[in-house]
DNA sequence: TTTGATTTTGAGCGATTGCTCAAGTTAAAA
DNA sequence: TTTTAACTTGAGCAATCGCTCAAAATCAAA
């Protein structure tokens, strides 16, 4: 080798991330994309590919962020099920001010792609569904050290929780509403203790 | 007057809001819309000023017909819980072959028009108020009939509704979980008339 | 230093976008 | 009829899009 890549790969692709996640696929040009992460379309071209690819790194990169800030909530939290309280409540209250968008970006992504036979509505499902095994996972250890009663399937805790999650942060994607947040956030456990 | 408008206004608003829901406002391109509407540039900007303008009129078709669906469900029903189940289970499991998409339009809107300074974005806001003030409506009708303890007031049975709606109808966007569906409707409700 | 494979740069291409407007068509009023 | 204001048509404009590629810059190896 006589040269190397100069800017790097993970900052430039949360910064991406960023970008995609608040603008949507469609409304982000290549320029605002030029612009977000310093970088000319040679170097884009020859790096991703292609704006999709560049998407699907995008997409891919923002997943395991989430799965990044479950499991630092985990290690701060005794139980599983605290722990994913402190997350929603991180997600919803703490970072709203900060995030591109109150909306998870796999949830715009799979409202933007709506041709099924599209790479990226595939990509959306993909990842959507190894976030809810992922989920899955936590309920099972979560009945497995007794906080909740096994009568409801780890499977099933994982899609109720998915649903009040997008729900509560698409509720919350407007302004004069944020005093609601905790309350329902309260809610939706106490609700889910009860299945 | 010397001469008519030729098309059918309700009916060309209508086909259009059938594209834009589907694909959304910027993948909908004016050629598209064209051929969907059957209309060329000209009488298009004409009647409606601009693509914008054609989304605006199609958007609040949109709200106007999920309310006119709303009623229909509550005539046909004796409670008003009831009428607001059947309107769920038609929207998530019934029309979901036929309509362009599984997610509300309003929600699609609110995903895409991330510039808070958007008219497109505060639309999508005052639209979306009110139908969550028609269903506070609702909800203090059906507390007045005794169909639900008044411990909650309306309006907070207007939220549950609209973020376990939109948390399922987003959970449903995907092909092969079709018969989740009815149990997940079920949960819902009976979980509501607990709160 | 020189070499040369690799990376970066940015002007600019062809395609598509939202939209305009002059010309053509229509039909109620005169 | 003839007139004429309203409506429809569609070629095509300016702007922007995703992307290419020849030229310049870079730096480890020789």
């Amino acid at each position: 080798m006589v040269n190397k890549v100069k800017f790097e790969r993970e900052k430039v692709v949360r910064l991406a991330s960023q970008l995609f996640w608040e603008k949507g696929f469609n409304a982000t040009s290549t320029r605002d994309l030029q612009d977000a992460i310093n970088m000319r379309p040679g170097s884009i071209y020859s790096a991703f590919g292609s704006k999709e690819g560049l998407y699907i790194e995008s997409l891919k990169n923002y997943t395991m962020q989430i799965e990044d800030q479950i499991k630092s909530c985990l290690l701060a939290s005794p139980t599983i099920i605290g722990g994913l309280q402190t997350f929603v409540e991180n997600v919803i209250i703490k970072d709203k001010k900060n995030a591109p968008s109150a909306i998870c970006m796999l949830v715009k992504a799979n409202c933007e792609f709506a041709d099924e036979d599209s790479g990226l509505y595939s990509l959306s499902l993909d990842l959507s569904d190894k976030f809810e095994a992922y989920l899955s996972d936590l309920f099972a250890q979560a009945i497995a050290r007794e906080e909740l009663k096994g009568e409801v399937s780890p499977k099933d805790y994982a899609r109720f929780f998915k649903v009040q999650f997008t729900g509560l942060r698409g509720y919350f994607n407007r302004p004069g509403v944020e005093e609601l947040a905790q309350p329902m956030i309260d809610q939706m456990f106490k609700i889910m203790k009860t299945l």
